[in-house]
DNA sequence: ATAATTATTCGAATAATCTCGAAATAGGAG
DNA sequence: CTCCTATTTCGAGATTATTCGAATAATTAT
């Protein structure tokens, strides 16, 4: 769990992830990533498998380009995680349910 | 924002977190933390610093003891980020209420 | 088969993080 | 004032992350 938290916890890495959630069930290429984060390919390679590592990004071929997608059910669980492990009782303004 | 992740994405900075949530609004002296992790209190000191730094936690002096607590309104910003951030409108299932 | 395109893997330099012991600081007790 | 407990800061070593260019693999078009 820490390894997710560690995977968003670096500045370009959040970012491509924002990416990736804003674009939605549809994905985005590989190519246009790197064409709106503006770094090398090989960087940007490197931190896409570390996001996917942790299972919060997947990869889908098509054709020559990489589709890739943010994993909605992974992140539900991490921010699932923050608020029933973390935040025990004693935060309640994020769900209204108490059903603990 | 990406400072509290990666301030979390860390194996003994997230179990020193837990230990400091569960504790709740009371506190716990460091040296409590220390027995129940087991590490150098130099060590512990130096991850303490980093939640400190990013405003996860708090410390406070009594006598010789030093209370740490976990923030969590802080704890609710990171929560709500992840969710309004990163998750859009893409996953309901943690707030009932769709009152962003 | 050859070439062109897309993205990953390899390799190495740089930089940052993690860990811990020893010394320093803060506060209270005798 | 001196000692004692609790915790931090300092300094160094080892480990790991980050970055990027060059080379490689996968896919399609000619």
């Amino acid at each position: 769990m820490a390894g997710q938290l560690e995977a968003l916890g670096h500045p370009t890495r959040l970012a491509l992830y924002r990416l990736l959630v804003r674009a939605g069930p549809d994905g985005t290429p590989v190519g246009r990533l790197q064409d709106a984060l503006g770094i090398p390919a090989s960087t940007l390679s490197h931190h896409l498998s570390k996001l996917v590592g942790q299972g919060l990004v997947t990869r889908e071929r098509q054709a020559t380009t990489l589709i890739c997608r943010a994993d909605f059910p992974a992140m539900n669980g991490l921010v699932g995680f923050l608020h029933d492990e973390c935040c025990a009782d004693a935060c309640a303004p994020v769900a209204a349910d108490g059903a603990a």
